[in-house]
DNA sequence: TCTAATCTTGACCATTTTAGTCAGGTATGT
DNA sequence: ACATACCTGACTAAAATGGTCAAGATTAGA
């Protein structure tokens, strides 16, 4: 069970996007020198970002990215959607009419799974990228 | 995020075998035929589940696994630790003294993915396999 | 004592996912 | 014109996943 880097670093990169972007665009290599995520990896990253609407893009010189909406509005959810980190506990989801391995009942341990689901989505519902913002500063080890 | 099958199986393959360990050892094919989950590939995650004493074997015929714990003491936890089943949400966690990426600060989300880790882990520490006795009969859909 | 059931161990492997790289573009401010 | 940025799609090495396969050791019961 491990988040993969492309969640990670799509909110790692939002966080600094959010502290840089007052008022002009933030480049994507600056962010990749700042939070050290190669430039190739995060154009991949931010392409689903924009596609979400969770970024804005200007072409050209002093070109960048601009978040779409206010932080408070952009939840952990609407990030790791967009790069398709999703929580996945069980494979017998996509059957929706049948149970789970094709049979008319549901797994013995399938209600425990989807409590894992609810849990693990609750957190990612209740943290906004203001939250983060408030405690992002690089703390001294 | 997800949930791999080693975890899950070991977590099917205890609920089953705690429904039906009265008197008997269970043998492994039951709980393959049962949960339909690969003979040789339980057999990978008993031996684990052996070394970690979650449960006891016996050979020869008749033979087969017990629980070697009451199923109140036996939480997710010890389940997913023994099949290396492991909640990751950050690779800097190695390092212990120094910071992430060998720099001497700590990413700027580092407490986010901490605690996430947390809350996840939190779940697992206060399931048993008790709490999933209770709720495993098979469910129709 | 033979045999079938069962656990035990370790090697092996195909497929999928991950975490990128690379090579080209296109748009735009100066 | 040109440098700076975004944009797009193809490609790939390495790791993880989800097993299979083979051979052996134990033991109950006929």
């Amino acid at each position: 069970m491990k988040l993969t880097s492309k969640g990670r670093y799509a909110v790692m990169a939002l966080v600094d996007l959010a502290r840089f972007d007052n008022i002009n665009p933030v480049s994507l290599r600056d962010i990749s020198l700042r939070q050290g995520i190669s430039l190739d990896y995060l154009e991949q990253i931010f392409s689903k970002l924009k596609k979400n609407e969770i970024v804005k893009s200007i072409r050209g010189t002093q070109g960048g990215y601009v978040l779409n909406k206010n932080p408070k509005e952009i939840k952990l959810t609407n990030i790791f959607n967009a790069v398709d980190e999703k929580v996945k506990t069980v494979q017998c989801k996509k059957e929706s009419k049948r149970g789970c391995n094709g049979k008319a009942t549901k797994c013995i341990t399938h209600n425990l799974w989807d409590e894992l689901e609810i849990h693990i989505n609750t957190f990612f519902e209740n943290k906004s990228l203001k939250d983060l913002l408030n405690n992002s500063k690089e703390t001294r080890v």
